[in-house]
DNA sequence: TTTTAATGGTGACTTAGGTCACATCAACAC
DNA sequence: GTGTTGATGTGACCTAAGTCACCATTAAAA
């Protein structure tokens, strides 16, 4: 019952062509991260490129002073661009990366990018479409904290998260959303109370609704 | 006395591998715009893949409500990120180009580009290349916005004018600082005092004396 | 059941930075 | 010269957000 490295690649990279499909399915490792394990820390070397295949990672920036600030989230068929760029060149990660769900990846040796990009269309479409879609992101990161209030940015935050889990029951405590946007706890639970006077989410315990 | 697009391709681009600097001379144009010229505004479609070869441009995001934030700048040598993306994929772009100087840029056409990432493994790398600084680029822009306070924003950027214009002598005015750190002409004047107090800079019209 | 630790609420205070209203001041046209 | 225009200086004030101190509630561990 347990989900083969083909059956992997053919349901969450079905665009990729057959012979690309059968390559990474011979090359290709899997490997698995609990809930909360580090999958990749600043500073560290990648040895792989890396495709989620299932669970969820959160990508996010830490600053010098021990700051956070959370970037955008990995799913099943999404690769980590950084892991697309950096691995060719022998570079060290900028971002840290963290398993928020049991996580199950696929690892692509380093020395198969330059095979794959040149030889498989489909390999060379999705990685420029992974760097476009992460590209725009943070586009969208810089403008939430150029251009908006907290109060936008963390609307924003929850309407991610409800787009995301596919759920309005969201499991979150105020300090996890704090540190994600970089902000203190008093701050973000004085702005969810305001959000909840105006009737847009009810709080509980560990626990927001969002009813927007 | 005029430089041909082959000079431009090989003193710019001497890594490229003879057969694609010679395709690039055949299918390549040249554009020049005029110092203060838009290059590139949000909501534009790409229809072709810029390069540098002349004069300086700035990338800047433009927020709703009018105000910008500035990103990097392009020089000779670089490519525009974007358009290497968007272009492929007949998006619009995200961000606006101002050319600082006069400035001379390479076209390709977008059809080319599918062509030139299988076939020349110069050009790939390349465009990966591209991708990682600017991302890096990015990365280092959110830093600033999130971690920092605008004392420490505005000594990074003019270190930065330093280092890319290579000259301590720096012809801009208060405002143009503030409009790119969307900030206010006020608040720059004062923390700019402040560093003259400290005597890392001396002030004139018009004109900043760096003496860091 | 008692203890402990995590979570959330709240008021008082501080601070960075934005805004407003003017006052200067240098440069250049005339 | 004189006037005009854009660049800069400055004080008063405002606001979002961070910080501190402390308490109440709940859940989980012992």
């Amino acid at each position: 019952m347990q989900t083969t490295i083909s059956q992997y690649i053919n349901n969450l990279f079905p665009q990729f062509e057959p012979a690309l499909k059968q390559l990474l399915a011979e090359v290709a490792t899997l490997k698995t991260f609990a809930a909360g394990e580090m999958m990749m820390e600043t500073g560290q070397y990648f040895k792989s490129t890396v495709l989620i295949v299932e669970g969820r990672a959160k990508l996010y920036r830490q600053g010098e002073e021990g700051g956070e600030f959370f970037m955008y989230y990995l799913e099943p068929g999404n690769a980590c661009a950084l892991s697309l760029i950096c691995a060719t060149k022998q570079e060290t990660s900028e971002v840290m990366a963290k398993a928020l769900e049991d996580t199950t990846v696929l690892m692509i040796p380093i020395g198969m990018m330059d095979d794959l990009m040149k030889n498989y269309k489909t390999w060379y479409y999705f990685v420029l479409e992974t760097y476009r879609t992460r590209f725009q992101e943070l586009l969208e990161v810089i403008d939430g904290v150029t251009f908006k209030g907290l109060d936008e940015r963390l609307m924003f935050y929850l309407t991610n998260q409800y787009k995301k889990l596919k759920t309005r029951q969201l499991s979150i405590t105020h300090q996890e959303i704090a540190t994600d946007l970089n902000s203190s706890r008093e701050v973000i639970s004085r702005l969810l109370k305001k959000m909840e006077q105006r009737g847009e989410l009810s709080l509980q315990r560990n626990y927001i609704e969002w009813l927007k």
